[in-house]
DNA sequence: GCCAACGTTGGC
DNA sequence: GCCAACGTTGGC
């Protein structure tokens, strides 16, 4: 493995993938859910969800989760340190790994684990940079390995070891993701967020992106339309 | 199951 | 560094 490093609660960090066990697959049955739909507005005391058992009540029927296939995953690209250890993993730092492939490690919040569960094969992801000088969508990256359990999560020497993580049943999980390009200008929040304020206003694809919806999400769907219209931003000047 | 206290995220 | 937003925890 490689090198490891950490981005923010959660966001993640990586190190090279690997994968020891790839068989592991978390997706199990335990499932997740959450939230998705349901959140709608504020969070409502129960929980989203939480824990992972809770929510058994049977509440939740539905297997229905609407199927999302694109995403927006958040690491913060400046140094800073958490416990000492620094946690800085931007998209320069995942095109370094072999393979320019790494684990998407160290989330830990169910609304984003639930989502990686999600995740399949093939799927793309915007690079996003948060918590730095400027914030903003800085690439693409393909889901190249589907959810399997986060190691992290035992390593007490890691910075999102979670003790109460019991190995027969993880809590957390993470998806390999592989760099695939840079977007051909880095597209700033700022931008973004006025176009997300235009088209709340007057109609337009942004009008629920979750970056603004759901702020404090690491790892966060996009419709197909959003994502097409982030990357048609690409080809237009800066607004 | 409610909800206040607490902790974290992340823009600014 | 501040602090608003909001997820999580735990008492009751």
């Amino acid at each position: 493995m490689a090198p490891k490093m950490r981005t923010r609660g959660t966001t993640r960090s990586l190190q090279s993938s690997n994968d020891e066990e790839t068989k592991t697959n978390a997706h199990s049955e335990d499932s997740p859910l959450e939230v998705g739909q349901a959140l709608r507005g504020k969070r409502k005391a129960s929980g989203s969800g939480n824990t992972g058992k809770q929510e058994s009540s049977k509440a939740r029927k539905s297997p229905e989760r609407p199927q999302y296939c694109h995403w927006l995953m958040k690491s913060e690209p400046e140094s800073r340190l958490e416990n000492g250890i620094d946690v800085k993993f931007g998209i320069e730092d995942l095109k370094t790994l072999p393979n320019q492939t790494g684990c998407w490690d160290g989330v830990r919040n169910y609304q984003a684990r639930n989502f990686m569960r999600d995740m399949k094969e093939g799927q793309h992801a915007f690079f996003y940079h948060s918590n730095c000088k400027e914030p903003g969508i800085a690439g693409v990256m393909k889901i190249v390995k589907e959810s399997y359990v986060d190691h992290t999560q035992f390593d007490k020497k890691d910075v999102h070891y979670d003790a109460t993580s019991k190995a027969d049943n993880p809590k957390w999980s993470m998806v390999d993701v592989q760099f695939e390009r840079m977007l051909k200008r880095f597209i700033p929040l700022s931008e973004l967020k006025k176009i997300h304020l235009q088209h709340k206003a007057k109609g337009g694809s942004l009008n629920g992106m979750a970056l603004f919806t759901r702020a404090r999400l690491s790892v966060q769907p996009l419709t197909r339309e959003e994502f097409e219209f982030v990357l048609s931003l690409e080809d237009n000047n800066p607004l």
